[in-house]
RNA sequence: GGGCCUGUAGCUCAGGUGGUUAGAGCGCACGCCUGAUAAGCGUGAGGUCGACAGUUCAACUCUGUCCAGGCCCA
C-alpha cells in the first residue's frame, strides 16, 4: 500500500533523512561494483578556508558524471584529495605566530614552524566533509589523499627523480619581486598586495657609443651616445646591455643646445632633446650590434661575455623614455629574458639584504659598498654627473610595489630556482591534448592550447618551508648535484631511516659524493605545490612504490572536472608530467566550469559578506534545489555566473515542487483506490492506453534517449534544462489532463491504465534525474517502489540508468500533441480578447493546419473541446475563410541565386496577386522581374481577417464561434455554480471523498433555470448526495453576475 | 600589454553553416482557471542585439577597431 504524502514537505529534512539513510546502508559502496573502471581525479583543493559556491558547482559535476556512469555498469572510485602545503599555509601560520620573514622562521624553527602547518591544515576538513556530505557528493573521505602525506611525499620524489634522470631538470635563475627586509623573494600574488603611489628618480643616462663603429652605411660621429631612462639608477651598475624595438624608428640626432649626437627613438626625441637636427634615421633593427662603454666600471670584464651592445626585443615601446631600455639582467624580468634570449651574461652586486656588495668598489669611489640600492640612487646620480653622463633628471610618481608585510619597497631581483624543461615536451603536449575532449571546446582548442604553444620552462623551486623539498643534494666540495628518488634510496646513502620527507627530518641528512668523495648536502628549496597537484594521479596510489599495474592502467582519467581559472595550475601540470613520464594524456574528458561571483556581480567575498552561506541554502532549499541551479547556469559552459539565492528558490518552485506534487498526486490517490503496480509483465499493453499515456511515454522515452547521447558527450548544458523540463510537461499537461481519470475514471481499465503510466513515468524518471537531483530520486523510489513493487532494490542509485525503449517512441503523436497545445492557446488568447470565461461553453472551434499534418489530428480533438470548452471542433484543409494571404520572397533560396537582382525581385513577390498565388499553391511558377518564381521561393502567410474571431500562430489558425445560446448561458451558469460549491467545499476543510448536503438560493431565473436543468451534473461534480434547503447560514455568491445564496454541510 | 571568453527585454539567459516579425524564464500589468491549491494558465507592455566602421542584395550572426566585464599570463 502507498502512504498518503504529508501535507507540508520539508525538503531539506528529507534531505538529511536520506543523507542518513546512505550512510547506513553503504549505498555508495554498494555503487562500487561495476566490472569495468571509469576513472576519475579528483583535484586537491586548499584547506586553508571553508568550501565556497565554486567548489560546490565543481563538486557537482564531479558527482553528477560518476553518479551516471555508476548507473551504466562501471566502477568509479572517487578518493577525495588534499593540497595542504603552500603560501597560504604559511601565511596563516607567520600570523598566528606572528613571523614575518625567513630568517624569522629559522629562529623559530623549521621543525616547530612546519609542526603548526601539518596542524593547521586539516583544521577545516570537517566542515569541507560536512558541506560536501551535505550536498549529496559521493566521494571517499576515508580513503583520501593529502600531498603531505609521506606515500604522496615520496611519489612527488619519484616523479622529480624520473625528471632529473630524463634531463628535464635544470637549475637557472628567475627574477622575482624580493623583500630585502624580509629576505626573501616574494610570488607575484605575495607582490600584488600592497602597491603604493611613490616618486622615483627619473634620469636619461648617456650610454658612449665605442668609435669607429658605422650607422646605417655612414660612420658615427665622435661621442656619439645612446640615451636610456630608468627609475631605479641603482640598477646601473649592473647594465650590461641596451635594447631597441626592431621595429621602431630611431634617429641619431644633435640637440641645438650641444655638439653631441645622440641616438633616441624618432617619436621621443623632440620631448628628450627639445629643438634638434636630425643626422640619420634607422630602424631598431639597424642599431642592433653597436657596442657602448659601461657607465660604471664595475664589470668592464663582462665585455668578454658579450656585454655592452645594443639587443632588440618586441617589449620596447616609445611611450616614455627614450625609446632605449637599459638592461641589467639580474632585476628585471624583461631583462632578463631578453639577455637570456641574446647571450648578455649576467651580474647581480645585490645581496640578501638589498646591499651592495664589494663588486661595486670601483664605482663612485667605493661609497656604495654596503649601502642599501635605494640609498645608492643618490650618489650614484651625482657620479654619473659628474662624469657628464647624466642628460636629465627629474622625479616621477608611480605606483610601486611593497612588500606587505615588512611595508618596505619590494626590489626585483634574480633569485636561483630549479626548472623543468617544459620547452621540451611543448609539442607533444599539444599533441597529446588533441586527445582530450574539452567541455566547453574552446577553453582546449583556444585557451589551453595557446597556452601550451607559449609555454616557457616551468619553475618549480619555493624558497619556502612548508612543502615537498626538492630531494637534491649538492657537494659542498666539488658542487656536483644528485636526486633521490625513494625514501629506501635516501636511507642507503645518508644511513639515516626516515619516515618524513619534510624538510625538518631531511635537511640535515648528508650523503657522500660519489664523484669527489665529498660531503652532500641538501639544497633549500621545496617543491612548487602545483607539482604536488600535477603529481596526484601518481602519488595518490604511491606509485611506482605500491599499485604499479592500478596505476599504469589508469592513465589517462576518464573524467576530470575544475574551474576556468586552471588553465594554467592542475590542468597544465597534469598534462606536463604524464607526458614528461609517460608519453600520454593526463584526462580523456574535461568539464570546465567557470568562476562563480556573488549576485552584485563582485568576487565572492567573505568580508563584503555578499552572499550567502551555503548552509542557509541547504537548509532553507535544500540541496537538489541548489545543485539543478548550479548545472543549469552559465558557469557549466565555463562562463561566469552570479550567484543569488533567488535563482535557487526559483528551482525549488519550478523543478523540486512540481516534482513533489506530481509524486504527491500520484501517491495520494493511489493509497485511496489501495492500487498497487502490477506484476513484472502483468502491465498493461502501452498500445492499448489512452492517447495521453502514451503521449508521456513516448516524450520521455525520447528524452532517455537524447540524455544518453550527451551525457556521452559530457554536455550536461545541453541536457539538464531539458531533463528538468520536462517535469513541466509531466505536471502541467499529462497530470492536468489526466486528474479526472484517477479518481472517476470512464472504466476501471482507463483509471488502471492513468495508475500505471504515471507509476512508469515517475520510476523511470527518478532514475533519469538521479545523478542531478539525488535525494528526490531516492525519495521517489522509496516510496513508490521499495516495499510496493517485486524486485526493487535497495536505492534508486544502485537501479541501471535507463537506456530508452525506441518501441514506444510516437514521433507523430508528439507532433500532433504539440500542435493540440499551440490550438488551445490560441484558444485561449481568443477567449482572452472576447472576454468569455472558460466555463461559458461555446459551440465551434474551427481549426486549420498550413501545410497539413501526418496522420489524424482527430485524435487530439477531444482535449481540444475539453480544454477550451467548445461543443464541436471543426479541421479544416486549409484557412481560406479565415484568413487572408500574403505573400513575399523566400530570402533563404532566392538570395543566393539572385544576389544584387535580389531587392527587386522581392518587392516585386510581396505585391503578386491572388492569381499569381493561386498558381503557386499549386505547385506551378510565376515570372517576376524576368525570374522564374517556384512554390519554394516564396512563402504564403496568413493573416486572420478583420471582423472575426480568428487567432493565428505558425502554421495553426483557429476560429472561436462565440454565439452563445440560451442553452450554453445556462451550462455555463452551471458550471460556475459548481466552481463556487468546490471553492466553498475547500473553504470548508473537506477531504476529497467526502459527501456534502447542499442548500442553493438562486435570486434569478436564470440561474433557477441553470440550477434545475444541471442539477444532476452540478450534484455529481460536488459530490452532493442532495439538493435541498438548509437551516444554515447561507453565503452570498456572485456566479457570472448572478446573485446566488449558498450553504452546504457534509453528509453523515 | 598578450591569449581566451562575455556583452541581446528591468533581471538571468537562448538565438547550427548570414535571409527580413530576435525568443524563453523571472519580475511587472491585466485577465483566466482551479479537488496539483502556500499551486497552475494566458495575454500584454518592455529591445538603437555594447559602440563604430567594413564585407554583402542582406549582419544579432562574418571581419576590423574601440568600450566595458571576467579568467589566465605578462
Amino acid at each position: 500500500m502507498f502512504r498518503k504524502p504529508e501535507a507540508n514537505p520539508q525538503f531539506p529534512t528529507l534531505e538529511t533523512e536520506i543523507l542518513a539513510f546512505w550512510k547506513q546502508a553503504k549505498v555508495f559502496e554498494q555503487t562500487l561494483r561495476g566490472d569495468r573502471d571509469f576513472v576519475f581525479y579528483d583535484g586537491p583543493p586548499f584547506a586553508t578556508g571553508t568550501p565556497h559556491y565554486g567548489h560546490l558547482l565543481a563538486g557537482t559535476l564531479k558527482d553528477i558524471v560518476p553518479r551516471y556512469w555508476a548507473m551504466r555498469g562501471y566502477r568509479v572510485e572517487r578518493r577525495f584529495g588534499w593540497d595542504t602545503h603552500g603560501l597560504p599555509v604559511e601565511m596563516e601560520i607567520d600570523k598566528q605566530l606572528g613571523l614575518s620573514s625567513p630568517s624569522e622562521v629559522e629562529a623559530y624553527g623549521v621543525g616547530r614552524y612546519n609542526e603548526a602547518c601539518r596542524a593547521v591544515v586539516l583544521r577545516y576538513t570537517n566542515e569541507w566533509r560536512q558541506t560536501v556530505e551535505r550536498m549529496g557528493r559521493w566521494v571517499d573521505f576515508d580513503n583520501d589523499y593529502k600531498t603531505m602525506d609521506p606515500d604522496f611525499m615520496e611519489s612527488t620524489w619519484w616523479v622529480f627523480k624520473t625528471l632529473w634522470d630524463k634531463g628535464l631538470v635544470y637549475r637557472g635563475h628567475k627574477v622575482m619581486p624580493y623583500s630585502w627586509r624580509l629576505g626573501t623573494p616574494l610570488s607575484n600574488f605575495e607582490a600584488g598586495m600592497d602597491y603604493r603611489r611613490v616618486q622615483d628618480p627619473a634620469v636619461t643616462i648617456r650610454f658612449r657609443l665605442l668609435p669607429g663603429q658605422s650607422l646605417a652605411g655612414r660612420a658615427l660621429p665622435e661621442g656619439a651616445a645612446a640615451l636610456a631612462w630608468t627609475t631605479t639608477p641603482w640598477t646601473l651598475p649592473a647594465n650590461l646591455g641596451l635594447c631597441v624595438g626592431p621595429e621602431v624608428d630611431y634617429v641619431l640626432a644633435r640637440p641645438q643646445s650641444e655638439p653631441a649626437a645622440y641616438l633616441l627613438a624618432q617619436a621621443l626625441a623632440e620631448k628628450v632633446l627639445g629643438p634638434h637636427e636630425v643626422l640619420a634615421q634607422v630602424k631598431g633593427s639597424d642599431v642592433v650590434g653597436l657596442h657602448y662603454t659601461p657607465v660604471f666600471g664595475a664589470f668592464a670584464d663582462a665585455a668578454q661575455e658579450g656585454a655592452f651592445r645594443v639587443v632588440s626585443d618586441g617589449y620596447v615601446t616609445v611611450e616614455d623614455g627614450t625609446g632605449i631600455v637599459h638592461i641589467a639582467p639580474a632585476y628585471g624580468e624583461d631583462d632578463h629574458r631578453v639577455a637570456l634570449a641574446h647571450g648578455l651574461p649576467l651580474r647581480d652586486p645585490v645581496d640578501a639584504e638589498g646591499k651592495f656588495t664589494g663588486e661595486v668598489a670601483p664605482i663612485a669611489a667605493g661609497q656604495i659598498v654596503g649601502l642599501h640600492v635605494k640609498d645608492a640612487d643618490k650618489l650614484l646620480i651625482r657620479d654619473l654627473k659628474e662624469r657628464g653622463l647624466l642628460l636629465a633628471q627629474s622625479t616621477i610618481e608611480h605606483d610601486y610595489p611593497y612588500c606587505w608585510r615588512s611595508g618596505t619597497p619590494l626590489i626585483y631581483k634574480a633569485i636561483s630556482t630549479w626548472f623543468v624543461k617544459v620547452t621540451a615536451l611543448r609539442d607533444r603536449m599539444a599533441e597529446l591534448n588533441e586527445q582530450t575532449r574539452w567541455v566547453p571546446e574552446y577553453v582546449g582548442q583556444k585557451r589551453f592550447s595557446n597556452w601550451l604553444r607559449d609555454a616557457r620552462d616551468w619553475a618549480i623551486s619555493r624558497n619556502r618551508f612548508w612543502g615537498t623539498p626538492l630531494p637534491v643534494w649538492q657537494c659542498t666540495g666539488c658542487g656536483a648535484y644528485h636526486a633521490i628518488g625513494s625514501i629506501a634510496e635516501l636511507r642507503e646513502r645518508s644511513g639515516v631511516d626516515v619516515h618524513d620527507l619534510h624538510k625538518h627530518h631531511v635537511d640535515q641528512l648528508e650523503i657522500k659524493c660519489e664523484a669527489c668523495g665529498g660531503v652532500m648536502q641538501r639544497i633549500p628549496e621545496v617543491l612548487d605545490c602545483w607539482f604536488e597537484s600535477g603529481s596526484m594521479p601518481y602519488a595518490q596510489n604511491h606509485y611506482p612504490f605500491e599499485n604499479k599495474e592500478l596505476v599504469e592502467q589508469n592513465l589517462p582519467a576518464e573524467f576530470i572536472a575544475e574551474g576556468l581559472d586552471q588553465t594554467r595550475g592542475w590542468f597544465y601540470t597534469l598534462l606536463v608530467l604524464s607526458t614528461a613520464l609517460f608519453d600520454r594524456p593526463a584526462f580523456r574528458n574535461v568539464i570546465v566550469n567557470g568562476l562563480i561571483l556573488a549576485e552584485d556581480g563582485q568576487k565572492m567575498s567573505k568580508r563584503l559578506k555578499n552572499y550567502p552561506d551555503p548552509q542557509l541554502i541547504f537548509d532553507q532549499y535544500g540541496a537538489d534545489a541548489l545543485r539543478a541551479y548550479l548545472v543549469t547556469s552559465p558557469a557549466v559552459r565555463a562562463e561566469p555566473m552570479r550567484f543569488s539565492e533567488a535563482g535557487v528558490r526559483e528551482v525549488v518552485r519550478s523543478v523540486v515542487l512540481p516534482l513533489w506534487n506530481a509524486y504527491s498526486f500520484f501517491a495520494t490517490y493511489a493509497a485511496a483506490d489501495g492500487w498497487q503496480p502490477p506484476k513484472p509483465g502483468g502491465e498493461t499493453p502501452v498500445r492499448d492506453r489512452s492517447l495521453l499515456d502514451r503521449w508521456i511515454i513516448s516524450l520521455l522515452q525520447t528524452l532517455i534517449r537524447d540524455v544518453n547521447g550527451e551525457m556521452e558527450a559530457y554536455r550536461l548544458y545541453a541536457v539538464i534544462p531539458r531533463v528538468l523540463g520536462f517535469v513541466d510537461d509531466l505536471t502541467n499537461w499529462y497530470i492536468r489532463r489526466s486528474r479526472r481519470r484517477f479518481w472517476r475514471a470512464e472504466n476501471d481499465a482507463d483509471n488502471q491504465a492513468a495508475f500505471e503510466t504515471l507509476y512508469q513515468v515517475l520510476t523511470e524518471f527518478s532514475r533519469l534525474v538521479a545523478p542531478i537531483l539525488p535525494f528526490m530520486a531516492e525519495l521517489l523510489y522509496q516510496r513508490l517502489e521499495v516495499g510496493q513493487r517485486e524486485g526493487a532494490l535497495e536505492s534508486v542509485h544502485l537501479e541501471p540508468f535507463p537506456q530508452g525503449d525506441p518501441s514506444q517512441v510516437d514521433p507523430e503523436l508528439e507532433e500532433h500533441m504539440a500542435l493540440c497545445r499551440t490550438i488551445v492557446a490560441q484558444g485561449r488568447n481568443l477567449r482572452e480578447q472576447q472576454k468569455i470565461r472558460v466555463r461559458q461553453p461555446l459551440p465551434l472551434l474551427t481549426v486549420a493546419i498550413a501545410g497539413g499534418v501526418p496522420g489524424q489530428l482527430e485524435d487530439v480533438a477531444e482535449i481540444v473541446r475539453d480544454e477550451l470548452n467548445v461543443k464541436a471542433v471543426v479541421w479544416k484543409a486549409d484557412a481560406t475563410d479565415l484568413c487572408s494571404l500574403s505573400v513575399k520572397a523566400n530570402f533563404k533560396t532566392l538570395g543566393k541565386r539572385l544576389g544584387g537582382k535580389m531587392k527587386v525581385v522581392a518587392t516585386g513577390i510581396a505585391v503578386l496577386d491572388g492569381a499569381a498565388l493561386t498558381t503557386l499553391q499549386a505547385g506551378g511558377s510565376v515570372e517576376v522581374e524576368g525570374e522564374a518564381i517556384g512554390p519554394e521561393d516564396v512563402l504564403i502567410s496568413q493573416q486572420p481577417l478583420e471582423g472575426n474571431v480568428v487567432a493565428s500562430e505558425g502554421r495553426v489558425t483557429v476560429a472561436l464561434d462565440t454565439q452563445i445560446t440560451p442553452e450554453l448561458l445556462l451550462e455555463g451558469l452551471a458550471r460556475e455554480v459548481v466552481s463556487k460549491v468546490q471553492a466553498a467545499r475547500k473553504d470548508a476543510g473537506l477531504e476529497v471523498e467526502d459527501r456534502i448536503v447542499l442548500s442553493l438560493r438562486p435570486d434569478s431565473d436564470l440561474l433557477r433555470q441553470a440550477i434545475a436543468r444541471h442539477e444532476a451534473m452540478i450534484c455529481g461534480e460536488v459530490l452532493a448526495i442532495a439538493l435541498r434547503d438548509l437551516d444554515l447560514p447561507h453565503a452570498d455568491l456572485d456566479a457570472a453576475g448572478e446573485h446566488l445564496a449558498m450553504a452546504l454541510q457534509r453528509a453523515l
